[in-house]
DNA sequence: TGAAATTGTCACAATCATAAACTAAATAAA
DNA sequence: TTTATTTAGTTTATGATTGTGACAATTTCA
């Protein structure tokens, strides 16, 4: 359990950022400043200093910031060195895509699972996983301590599966179903839905003047 | 072209919520109060009324909202009856997905066309659209007005597809490659990384006291 | 030693959320 | 009819969060 410092939401939110901004540049650089990282990642370089300063003193005044200390100190603060487990719930195209996700891996996560009710899907494999029933969900929750559900089925199975995860001690929900989830006191939830992405866009297709944000 | 109101970002981040939640109350009920309203999407009642507000004078006081009249409402002001068309780049496992995701089509969006590179995929069929090589792009963006491109390649690929579809006059892309997209200019992106959003989850699990917001 | 680069931090400004107060309108009860 | 209740709409106030400009402190380099 980490020390709670509290770090802004708003500042949590672009923490993966940097760290994507980090993996994007030449990797014979050794140094950055709080400048370049700024105008690679599209925010104002004072706020990337302020950001950064959340995680401690790591940039050398004068200097700029070393970028693998930079890098690891992101992970550490993020969690990704704990080597969390996710299962996820719902093997149709959605699912599919999340298992073949490379991205996933190499940022610490392990997708140790795949869970469907659907007979035809059951026992197939898919990204190198067998597709369990969802009646094993429970066991292998417990077996691999799995710490994060991912929510790929469509949505009117949603709330049911995310109460069964909950049941089975899963403390973190990644929902793609396109409904809000109920219930889900003290457990951490973030949805992402994809045409509510649409609809923003399509708000700011409208009135080009305007800038969408974040 | 729509006046210029200026709705804050905050509450624009919020309308497609709304309407997401008066699709899932009972199909029977006719009127719904802003209390209700706020408990469905989880925000604070005052906050519902003041968003709403925005979109002109639509509720009764005592009554409280029409259904039919808000939905229309929110769908007039999010621009969803314009009839928009996308396209959709890199035909992998996610833009797969994509493609066979419904709710698109629910929400006004028609995915008009699927383009990719791949010469094993080009000319094979997807939910019912032919893959098309990138080449053809710019004549399918001119004969179907496309306003909306998608882009669901590897990361390599992202923003080299972007500059593609900017040139062939699309306004508004939302982009699911894990990769920040450069010259942008006048246009609006909304970028989804999976990986960043289960960052965000692990930062919160290390620290079960702290609430992650949005 | 002096100039240039760059961090860390503070202070202020802007945005946002929440609450309270009040008015107005509609409905239900007496 | 009159009164009480509900609820939207609006304004104002307030506090929290966030973003940005400014600047001293530190390092490097000429």
């Amino acid at each position: 359990m980490k020390e709670n410092k509290k770090i802004p939401p708003a500042t949590v939110k672009r923490l993966p950022i940097y760290l994507q901004c980090l993996d994007q540049i030449d990797p014979n650089d050794i140094g950055i400043s709080s400048k370049k990282l700024a105008e690679l990642a599209k925010v104002n370089d004072a706020q990337v200093r302020r950001d950064l300063s959340h995680l401690g003193t790591l940039g050398t005044r004068g200097v700029g910031y070393d970028i693998s200390t930079l890098k690891n100190q992101l992970q550490l603060e993020l969690g990704l060195v704990e080597g969390w487990s996710a299962v996820i719930v719902g093997v149709g195209n959605l699912g599919s895509a999340l298992a073949h996700y490379g991205g996933f891996k190499d940022k610490g996560f392990g997708v140790v699972g795949l869970f469907d009710d659907d007979p035809k899907k059951i026992n197939s494999q898919v990204a190198g996983l067998v597709i369990k029933p969802l009646s094993e969900l429970e066991d292998y929750c417990n077996k691999f301590n799995v710490a994060i559900g991912i929510i790929a089925t469509p949505g009117e199975f949603a709330q049911n599966v995310a109460d069964q995860l909950i049941n089975c001690g899963v403390r973190s929900i990644l929902n793609f179903a396109p409904v809000l989830l109920k219930n889900v006191k003290d457990i951490q939830i973030r949805s992402v839905d994809l045409s509510q992405e649409l609809q923003i866009l399509s708000y700011y297709l409208d009135r080009p003047i305007l800038k969408a944000v974040d």
